[in-house]
DNA sequence: TATCGCCGTATTTTCGAAATAATGCAATGA
DNA sequence: TCATTGCATTATTTCGAAAATACGGCGATA
């Protein structure tokens, strides 16, 4: 009951209470507006332009921006600036089709050798996912950041216990970028469908030891969402 | 023919000719004194001395150790600065396994989309490796620098036509970072073994199309030049 | 004797301007 | 007209110092 999602937001503080520095912020601000969408695909990021939005000096941008384009956010080209990473079809499948092959080794993994702290860490994440809306009003089509903060933990803990950081780092980066897809994606013809039912039945197999079922629902999962994105209409001609 | 090995080095020039930016030219030379040992693992970056050491300015230092954290060869502390990343028994195993999964997966799809250039970058990656020796001198135990550009080589062909780069840049990543390992052993316990028959054997086996054969000489391979690292006196306790 | 808080020093982080490189445009010549 | 060159403008990269923060020692207190 102890250990509560780690919950880090705003202006360069942290849930422990330990202060951050302006490059971190900075970081999480850019990265939220590229993942939202306020700051467009292929978009030139001059530097005086985020020095104004974000008010902060020419090192901290600099260097989120770094940081960002080893996220795959942001393009570095030597010598001419960053600019906002391009979307397209073909990266999206791209991306998709990684994140299957890595997951489905992730999960089989973690289903070999979770123990009992991983299934309950993999209960808890489900149950909260449950019990929050995924829009923020049904009507509007405005994103629930709790849902998707609660999707993201769902989803980790599920790979969890696959034994490798670097594989976890390297799923959850691919998820990130994902999620960026699924953010762009216009919400018109997107909640249609409701992937509890999907989550319910990927951790149900999980726990069970069902590594086949589980792996086979989850890549199901990821290819049917991958879909629903593509035929949103999403504008790739960025 | 035309298609050299993209050979850059020294000071900020590339291989085209272009100037880079000091960032860049820090950044790799800071990764060869990691991976060579001249910066010792878990060894504090200090600004001052890297300014010094470097020749260069506060930006471009700072800008290179962002880098390079996220590649895994340093470690970046809020507020409390940078650090060579540390090694140990247990990373090294989760580098191996990590590497063996995903190199698995990469390998197969190669073998099965790979075309005819493909192969021919294979042949000619495995030919030229095979004309370098491995040590500078077999007497001493100086490693020859450019055996590991074309062992790297040889290793990213191999894996080249799975179809997703961004896969390609995990496995590059880990490559690297087990290199390190590699180049941290010391010499006494490791020239023993000539890999070279298992080169030879992968890609055959490899541009036979025979994927299960590929993929078991690849892990063993992997798996056996690990045991052997662990096995060398590397200094594991810092 | 152990613990806490304060203060000086060492180190990291940030700033704003100078240096360097890319870009667009106009002038020139074929 | 088109390609090329040189120049002015814009943007990126780098510098060195100032500001902010962490670290370590010392003395006061319980």
């Amino acid at each position: 009951m102890a250990k509560l999602l780690t919950n880090e937001k705003e202006n360069g503080k942290h849930s422990s209470g330990q202060v951050s520095t302006l490059a971190t912020s900075v970081y999480d601000r850019i990265r939220m507006d590229i993942v939202s969408g306020a700051l467009k695909p292929g978009k030139k990021l001059r530097t005086d332009e985020l020095r104004l939005r974000y008010e902060a000096g020419n090192s901290p941008i600099r260097e989120a921006l770094n940081r960002l384009s080893s996220d795959g956010f942001v393009v570095r080209e030597e010598q001419r600036g960053f600019s906002v990473a391009a979307i397209s079809k073909v990266e999206l499948q791209e991306l998709v089709k990684t994140r299957c092959w890595l997951e489905e080794t992730a999960l089989r993994q973690s289903i070999e050798n979770g123990d009992s702290e991983w299934e309950e860490r993999l209960v808890l994440a489900h149950h909260r996912l449950s019990r929050v809306p995924r829009l923020i009003d049904p009507k509007s089509a405005a994103r629930n950041a709790e849902w998707d903060r609660l999707h993201r933990e769902f989803h980790m803990a599920l790979i969890a216990a696959c034994g490798s950081r670097l594989l976890l780092g390297f799923c959850e980066q691919l998820h990130d970028q994902s999620d960026r897809y699924r953010q762009l994606a216009v919400a018109a013809s997107y909640p249609a469908r409701d992937p509890m039912d999907e989550h319910e039945a990927i951790y149900l197999a999980a726990i069970d030891r069902d590594a086949d079922k589980a792996v086979d629902l989850l890549l199901n999962h990821y290819q049917k969402t991958a879909k629903i994105i593509e035929e949103s209409d999403l504008s790739f001609d960025m």
